[in-house]
DNA sequence: AAGATTCAGATTGTCGACAATCCAGAGAGA
DNA sequence: TCTCTCTGGATTGTCGACAATCTGAATCTT
């Protein structure tokens, strides 16, 4: 009885249901909604939103290419369940992108969307404050910070790839196991080093944080997957 | 009346309709049979491949995935067509990406898979030899080396990344203009460079010298584009 | 003649029905 | 009791038809 919600840009009748649907089912699936390895039941859903199953199976043949379900012909969908060591291999992903986008944003960024992020970083330091450390990374506010400097390395492509996939996973499973919550005081510092790296156009610099930077919650990662052996710390 | 093609692996009747079509409109994408920036139309597709246009629109639903195809709403998919500045991006993706596959390639690599290689590179000298340097790099053979290099980083979610969707992009434009068709004894050096990194499990060095090749052949294509300004060589 | 408007044809989007395939449970046999 | 087979129900895959929308050419207005 979901019924499909409008969503507030794009004026709605200029989409197609099954786009309409898509989008749902993402933040669905992201918010964990619908949880990681459930199945798909395509005449359950169509019932849920009230559409027939052609636009739906569009659908979900989209949500396949963003990697957030998992098909086998004649069997069914269903949502990913990403192994922790599949979660690992993401980090060195967006190690390797974020990186770049770094050394490319420290050329392209404008002074003014510097200012504006600083900004960001200076509310996020009030909200750690206030809520002493819990919910900075919690909450989506990491992930902000790492979204605009992407969007700033003016590269469209690279904007896309990693705001269109592996940024859902990754907040898909910041909701599930809630992943890095600890060190917010830390990881906000690391923040302000790389924007000061962008500022002062040191795209080698930037780069080399922001990979360290992703490295330790890749690490922290590692760490919970298998907690023995401690000793390779920096 | 083209019909739809068996390919060899996977016993065509464990696929779907859709997934079939799928794959022979990316090779055709790919090779050129469709042009870049062809409308597609579903009801001419549907009748070449003897479909309906079910399937046929799950397929095309799966290409603007893989990012070959452009849709907009109520007016039709249309094969992408990239601008040599879209190239020159996802250039610079490949240079992050690779740059990690190979620093992961030199932890992962098993000596089996070097030794195979190797022998690859050998017989790409060969081929140089005989043709006179020119095959080399119009043919498959320099995303061969790439390809493989990824595969042995053992990094799933990086080799279906690459594999998946930017190897497309870049092969069907090395058809189109083909990008790159200079220098193959000097690339070849570099590819024995890479893999005499790997062999010795040095990774930095390996992700440095993987970038540096990658980012020659981006300047290549930027100086095509704008061929003006030679300055910045190194 | 240039521009706006209308309208027919074609194309895309959506739906319901049918065929092919899979899955779980009942039943037969050892 | 365990295993294997078989079948009924449900789900997925495919199709053809209808509705909604766009495109472009012909018409009308200025």
């Amino acid at each position: 009885m979901a019924q499909i919600i409008e969503t507030a840009d794009s004026p709605s009748e200029l989409r197609t249901l099954a786009d309409k649907v898509c989008e749902q089912l993402v933040t669905a699936i992201v918010r964990g909604d619908i949880p990681p390895g459930q199945k798909i039941s395509e005449p359950e859903l169509a019932r849920t939103y009230g559409i027939s199953r052609g636009p739906l199976r569009e659908a979900i043949r989209h949500l396949e290419g963003l990697r957030l379900v998992v098909r086998i012909p004649h069997v069914g969908a269903r949502v990913v369940s990403l192994t922790p060591e599949e979660l690992v291999e993401i980090y060195r992903i967006r190690e390797a992108l974020e990186g770049m986008a770094c050394r490319l944003a420290a050329e392209n960024m404008s002074t003014a969307e510097i200012q504006s992020l600083r900004e960001l970083l200076y509310q996020h330091e009030k909200n750690i404050e206030e809520i002493d450390g819990r919910a900075y990374f919690q909450k989506e506010g990491d992930l902000d910070f790492h979204y605009r400097i992407v969007q700033s390395s003016k590269n469209t492509k690279l904007f896309e790839l990693l705001g269109g996939e592996l940024y859902h996973l990754v907040r898909m499973y910041r909701y599930q196991f809630s992943v890095s919550k600890s060190r917010p005081q830390h990881a906000l510092k690391e923040h302000h080093r790389i924007l000061d790296a962008i500022e002062e156009r040191d795209g080698e610099l930037a780069e080399m944080l922001m990979r360290r930077h992703i490295g330790r919650a890749r690490r922290n990662i590692e760490e919970r997957l298998n907690p023995k052996n401690k000793e390779e710390r920096e």
